[in-house]
DNA sequence: TTAAAACCTATTATAGCAGTATGTTGGTTG
DNA sequence: CAACCAACATACTGCTATAATAGGTTTTAA
């Protein structure tokens, strides 16, 4: 699986934000009450979009998360490769660490580099503010 | 991981396969060697492709596998797929057990569907002739 | 009749995902 | 200052899929 659960749920809170009171932090209890998703676990994810700049926590009563920034500048991107480390499509691609021996003669390789262009790229193009405004069940 | 270890050998597989005497039949033992790739393991992969009808086996001393399509007439996505199980980019489009209680408030739906075409249309664009094609170590 | 080869079934090792548990620090309010 | 709320930190656990490995059985050509 390309996306797992921790960068789908990243979205879900960024989007539960987005539609929260703009100027008040929201507590990770309601978001996790709204979300139905564990709070354990969400505050793992959380934890890692406050480290990544994305979002800021404050403490104490009457603290919780808010977004940083507009929503047209949030690209999904941007929040997927933070949260699951990288989007390649291949172990072949994922990191630098992984420079396979075989990548002189690799026949696929070009595909797969192609591959994951397409994907970041589209998935760069796609803001939050672009989510919020597709009526949900759309498709 | 979108393509994991099985996607990538069925294709090194098919590729050596291309490369070979096209009237003879190619033993495992021998694309093991030299795809290097564990004989067994791959004995578990080829054996999708046989049933999937991409490659036909033959028993017996002077037996092995063949192509039974023209290179042009494999897709680079109908091979993912049948190895893979399915290229869908979130567990969300992953068969239809996976309906998710949430699907009509979802936000984010038709964005993973778009990204799910996406893969599939360029994936099933690409074929073995194409990748033969390719110079190796071009990208 | 021997050897080469595909085919078949079961088992194992490992790693990453998903989730849980417990505790610590910081800030607000009565 | 005490109590409480809330983020922050670290460690652990269960599960599942990947990536193999092992040991056979059947088929066929020489």
């Amino acid at each position: 699986m390309l996306v797992s659960t921790k960068g789908r749920y990243a979205l879900r809170i960024l989007l539960e934000l987005a539609q929260y009171d703009r100027g008040r932090y929201m507590p990770l209890p309601l978001i996790a009450e709204k979300q139905d998703i564990s709070e354990k676990y969400l505050e793992s994810i959380v934890s890692l979009l406050v480290k990544g700049g994305l979002v800021e926590g404050v403490r104490g009563k009457g603290g919780g998360y808010r977004l940083r920034r507009a929503l047209q500048d949030y690209s999904v991107g941007e929040i997927l490769r933070l949260t699951e480390g990288s989007l390649a499509p291949v172990a072949c691609l994922d990191g630098d660490a992984n420079v396979c021996p075989r990548a002189d003669q690799c026949h696929t390789l070009p595909m797969w580099t192609k591959l994951e262009g397409l994907i970041n790229s589209y998935l760069d193009s796609v803001t939050l503010e672009d989510l919020l405004d597709v009526p949900a069940a759309e498709v």
